[in-house]
RNA sequence: GGGGCCGUAGCUCAAUUGGUUAGAGCAUCGGAUUGUCGAUCCGAAGGUUGAGGGUUCGAUCCCCUUCGGCCUCGCCA
C-alpha cells in the first residue's frame, strides 16, 4: 500500500521538489480529457493532485476512473502551481502534487448526499449515514472542539490535583428525580440496575474516602423526552472537592471555563464571573438562567395595575397575582396583529391567559409621551406616566404585560423576552455573558404532593444562617447552590453538600421521605456520612451544552457523534430493538403486548 | 400524554380551486473537453408523491388512520 508520508492539509510551498505520498478520500474530480485534477481530502484538509497523460499515461488512465469518496493513495512530486493558478481558499493552494503512482485503496458507493454540497441536508438522512455526515469539515471541527474541551479540562484538573475516577454505570434506582433507565439483572432475577442520572452519591462518598479532589468526564442518563438542547444520554464534567466552601468551588471551576472559552474562541472573560441572586434573576428576567447580552428587563407593575380600572389587572391582583411586563425598544413597529395574534399565541401557549400592550407615542395635543392601545382608557394620565417612567419607555416603544400568578407570568415573559431579543438582533452570538446565579431557595413547595421538593437535589446544604429555618420556615431557606449561566443557557451547577447526617435527616423529613425510604434508597450513603465526612462541595458542567455554545449551534445532535432522535432512536444502528426470546428467558423477563394490541387480538379471535 | 410544522427523483425543492405524461438544480451514468479548483458543454437515466384507507369522473393537493423527522408543553431531584 502507498502509505502516507504526510497529510493532505500539510504540504506548503516550502515542500516543493519533495516526493510525498498522501492518503485520503476523493473530494472532487475535474477531468479535462488531458489533465485530470483530484482534490484529495483527509482530516487535515484538501490537496490538489494532477495527473498528466503524457508523463504517466497508465496512472492518468486509472485516475479517470476515480469517483467521489473513493479512498486512494497517491505518490508524486510537490510543485508550485503556475502563475495565477493558486487557490487562496485552500491552505495548500500554492502547490499541487504531480502524481506518479496511484493506488485505489477502496471504492465507494455514490454517497446519499454530497459532502461538499452547499444545500443543507435533512437531519434524518444525515443521522442514517452519520459516517458520511461526519466527513463534512463543519462536523469534524465540532468533534475536534469537543475533544479539545475535554483535553483542556483533564489537563486543568490534573494540574490542580484532581483525580479522574470512574464511578459505576450499573447503579441503584432512585425513584425521585428523572425517570431511570433500567437494566435487568440476570443473577438477581426480578431486580434491576439503573443507569446513573449523575454520579452524585459516589463522588460524595469519594470525598468521605479522602480522595479530596475528584473529577470525571462521565455519561449520564435520564429517560425523559428530548429537546433541542438535551437528550437522554449526555456528558457531564463532574467535579467534587473536600474542605471547601462554595466560593472555592466557584473560583476553581470558573477559571477552567474561562480558559476553555479563551483557548477555543479567543474570548476574554474577566474573572471573577459576576454573581446574581436567584431572586434578582427571577425578578428581572423571569427565569433562573438570564440572558444578559441585552437589557429589556421585566418590571413588576402590580401596584400601578391594582389602582387602574382595567378589570383583568385588578381582579388578578385581588386574587394574589402579579402584573409584570417588558418594554420593547422600537416595538411600536409591530402591527396590532403581530401583537394580538403572534405574541399573544406565544404567551398563551406558555400558560398565560392573555397579553396586554401599549404603544408609546406623543399625545396629539400636548406632545407629551402617552400610551396608545384599546386598554389605555382604563389608565389615568398619571398612571400612564407612572408606567412610562417605570418601563423607562421612549417614543415608539412597545410595552407588553401579563397578569397572573407570579410563576405563570414569569414563565410566559421570560421566553417572550428572549424571542424579542433575538428578533430585534439584540443577541450577539459572538458575545458571551457569564453569570453565577446564587442564593437559590433550598426547597420549592409542591402543591400536588403537599410537601417540599428540592430545587437542586436533597444533598444540597442550606446557608448556615438559615439553618434554624429548617424548623420554622423551610420555604425561605437559601441553599449553598450555584449555577453557571451563559447567554441564557445553564452550563453547570453545583452546591456545597450536607455533611451532617442530622441535617440530612431533617431535609428528608421536609421532602416527606420517611426514614425507611431514605434508608432503602440512600442508606449506603447516609451510613458513609456517619464515618467522618469532610465538608465538601462540587459542580457538574454539561459538556454538550458547553460545546454547543463554543460551536454556535442550537442543536445538541450537532455536537454528539452518534446522537439519538426525538424519539430516542439511533438511526444509524437502529437501537432500540427487540431481543431474542432466549435473552429474555435468561433475564426472567416477559414482554407484555400493549393494551390496544391485546384488544385487537381479542376482537379478531372472537 | 398534549400542541405545532414537515414527508414529492439519491439530495434540496417546485407543481394554479382537485385536472394532460409530477418538473428544476445538484448528484449519478455516457460522451466531449489542454490548467481546473462549486470546471465547462452535449446527452441519458432516475418517481409506489412515507404507508394504508376514504371522498371524487379524477387526489401530490381534501378527510381519516398510521409510520417517521423536527420544534414545543408536560417531564427533566
Amino acid at each position: 500500500m502507498l502509505k502516507r508520508t504526510q497529510t493532505c492539509g500539510q504540504p506548503r510551498i516550502s515542500d516543493v521538489g519533495q516526493t510525498i505520498i498522501v492518503n485520503g478520500w476523493v473530494n472532487s474530480y475535474r477531468d479535462h480529457g488531458n489533465l485530470v485534477f483530484i482534490d484529495l481530502r483527509d482530516r487535515k484538509g484538501l490537496v490538489q493532485l494532477v495527473f498528466d497523460p503524457e508523463k504517466y499515461p497508465q496512472v492518468h488512465k486509472i485516475a479517470r476512473t476515480l469517483r467521489c469518496e473513493w479512498v486512494i493513495g497517491a505518490k508524486g512530486k510537490v510543485r508550485p502551481r503556475g502563475q495565477g493558478m493558486e487557490n487562496p481558499r485552500l491552505a495548500t493552494g500554492q502547490i499541487e502534487v504531480a502524481v506518479e503512482e496511484l493506488e485505489i485503496l477502496n471504492q465507494a458507493k455514490t454517497p446519499p448526499f454530497e459532502i461538499d454540497g452547499s444545500a443543507s441536508v435533512g437531519e434524518e438522512t444525515r443521522l442514517q449515514y452519520r459516517y458520511i455526515d461526519l466527513r463534512r469539515p463543519e462536523m469534524l471541527s465540532k468533534l475536534a472542539i469537543r475533544h479539545r474541551v475535554t483535553k483542556i479540562a483533564r489537563d486543568y484538573y490534573d494540574s490542580n490535583g484532581f483525580w479522574e475516577i470512574e464511578t459505576p454505570m450499573l447503579g441503584k434506582s432512585t425513584p425521585e428525580g428523572a425517570r431511570d433507565f433500567l437494566v435487568p439483572s440476570r443473577l438477581y432475577k426480578g431486580s434491576f440496575y439503573a443507569l446513573p442520572q449523575s454520579p452524585q452519591l459516589f463522588k460524595q462518598i469519594l470525598m468521605v474516602s479522602n480522595v479530596d479532589r475528584y473529577f470525571q468526564i462521565v455519561r449520564c442518563f435520564r429517560d425523559e423526552d428530548p429537546r433541542a438542547d438535551r437528550q437522554a444520554e449526555f456528558t457531564q464534567i463532574d467535579v467534587e472537592m473536600s474542605f471547601v466552601q462554595s466560593e472555592e468551588v466557584m473560583r476553581m471551576n470558573e477559571t477552567l471555563i474561562v480558559r476553555i472559552f479563551k483557548e477555543i474562541l479567543g474570548v476574554n472573560v474577566p474573572l471573577p464571573i459576576r454573581e446574581m441572586t436567584y431572586a434578582q434573576s427571577v425578578e428581572e428576567y423571569g427565569i433562573d438562567r438570564p440572558d444578559l447580552r441585552f437589557e429589556m428587563k421585566l418590571k413588576t407593575i402590580t401596584d400601578i395595575a391594582s389602582a387602574c380600572s382595567f378589570k383583568v389587572f385588578t381582579d388578578t391582583v385581588k386574587k394574589g397575582g402579579i402584573v409584570k411586563g417588558l418594554c420593547v425598544p422600537g416595538g411600536a413597529k409591530y402591527s396590532r396583529s403581530d401583537i394580538e395574534v403572534g405574541f399573544t399565541a406565544f404567551v398563551t401557549d406558555l400558560g398565560a391567559k392573555g397579553l396586554a400592550w401599549f404603544k408609546v407615542a406623543p399625545d396629539e395635543t400636548t406632545g407629551k409621551l402617552g400610551l396608545k392601545s384599546s386598554i389605555a382608557k382604563f389608565f389615568t394620565p398619571e398612571q400612564q406616566q407612572q408606567l412610562i417612567t417605570k418601563f423607562e419607555a421612549k417614543n415608539d416603544d412597545l410595552i407588553l404585560m401579563v397578569a397572573d400568578e407570579a410563576a405563570t407570568v414569569n414563565k410566559a415573559l421570560a421566553p417572550l423576552r428572549v424571542k424579542l431579543g433575538k428578533e430585534l438582533g439584540l443577541c450577539d452570538s459572538n458575545k458571551f455573558e457569564f453569570v453565577w446565579v446564587v442564593d437559590f431557595p433550598l426547597f420549592e413547595w409542591n402543591v400536588n404532593e403537599n410537601r417540599f421538593d428540592s430545587l437542586h437535589h436533597p444533598f444540597t446544604a442550606p446557608v448556615p444562617e438559615d439553618l434554624p429555618k429548617l424548623e420554622t420556615d423551610p420555604g425561605h431557606i437559601r441553599s449553598q447552590a450555584y449555577d453557571l449561566v451563559v447567554n441564557g443557557s445553564e452550563i453547570g451547577g453545583g452546591s456545597v453538600r450536607i455533611h451532617d447526617p442530622q441535617v440530612q435527616a431533617k431535609v428528608f423529613d421536609l421532602l416527606k421521605i420517611t426514614r425507611q425510604q431514605a434508608q432503602d434508597r440512600f442508606g449506603f450513603f447516609l451510613k458513609a456520612l456517619e464515618y467522618g465526612a469532610p465538608p465538601h462541595g462540587g459542580i457538574a458542567f454539561g459538556l454538550d451544552r458547553m460545546v454547543m455554545l463554543l460551536t454556535n449551534t442550537d442543536n445538541i445532535r450537532d455536537v454528539i457523534a452518534f446522537p439519538k432522535t426525538q424519539r430516542g432512536q439511533c438511526l444509524l444502528s437502529e437501537a432500540p430493538s427487540t431481543v431474542d426470546q432466549s435473552q429474555l428467558d435468561e433475564l426472567n423477563l416477559r414482554v407484555q403486548k400493549h393494551l390496544h394490541q391485546m384488544e385487537e387480538k381479542e376482537k379478531s379471535g372472537s
